[in-house]
DNA sequence: GTTGAAACCCGCTAGTA
DNA sequence: TACTAGCGGGTTTCAAC
């Protein structure tokens, strides 16, 4: 799966630029865009699957498109927890699927969530769930009013 | 481009569940998986993308395979601003390929970012960006220590 | 060993009943 | 909704450097 972490140069990376920003594009004109033959294109992004820089591939969805126009995030603050507490509480929140992002860190706050719902009723639903599941107390959430900017494409560099 | 906001059923749910887990899937399994013909599969999603619902095809990255580990969560309160100075900043802000996602937030901090960076010394450098560019004073850092979850996939309800 | 070109063949796309 | 035909593109192979 990850043979000795293959070096990305320049040409993966304009290949990586095209990919992340649209998928769909054929063979043909990504070796048109990069100055580099049809197969090469090809055998640089199998290289990059196998060595898992490319991910998977995904479409994605508008939320706001399926009644999911609701962002909001959610700080937690846990005082001393023991190891399985912790393991079982990752475990429980990322099974909800309105947890779309979920990170422990330093600071402040020890883990904070971004949450997809579609109403505060529905949001009021999550929370319960997340807090009935893990045992929570110190919980507080801040709401999006404009997503500015969301995308999925990483800062590459030379 | 949108239409009508076309309804969404089961049968597009079960479409879309499939694609935004792996959008590699070919149509004949997408059809034995959703029992319904391929033809018929092609055409819900077809419709779908047209009306806006899947809103494009893209290639997700490892952010630790191309040596962008670093998660950083920045609040900005900002006084007072006028409208062409926060459209400013939207536009500026927006345009720094680090900042991966930037809400416009209610409650205490008034815009929530989060940077993909590499490391420390890398996260400065976009900080003296994101500074310079929108003349920021109230800002604060959160540093993610661990990506518990992360998804693309928006929770599909019927 | 690495690169490019060309053939193969599967599966997407669309027209029709 | 099902069938079918065309064709575009992913995959493989082979030859050349």
């Amino acid at each position: 799966m990850k043979p000795d972490s293959q070096k990305i140069d320049e040409a993966d990376i304009k290949l990586l630029s095209i990919l992340q920003t649209d998928a769909s594009v054929s063979l043909e004109e990504l070796s048109s865009r990069t100055a580099m033959s049809a197969n090469t294109a090809w055998r640089r992004i199998k290289r990059m699957e196998e060595a898992g820089i490319i991910a998977k591939r995904v479409a994605l969805i508008d939320p706001e498109a399926v009644g999911l126009g609701m962002t909001v995030f959610v700080a937690i603050k846990t005082s001393d927890h023991s190891d399985e507490w912790l393991e079982n509480f990752a475990r429980s929140v990322s099974a909800i699927p309105e947890v779309v992002e979920f990170y422990r860190m330093s600071g402040d706050t020890d883990y904070l969530l971004k949450l997809l719902v579609a109403s505060i009723a529905d949001y009021d639903r999550v929370y319960k769930k997340l807090i009935r599941s893990a045992k929570l107390s110190d919980v507080s959430s801040s709401f999006a009013m404009e997503t500015i900017k969301f995308t999925t494409a990483v800062p590459l560099r030379i």
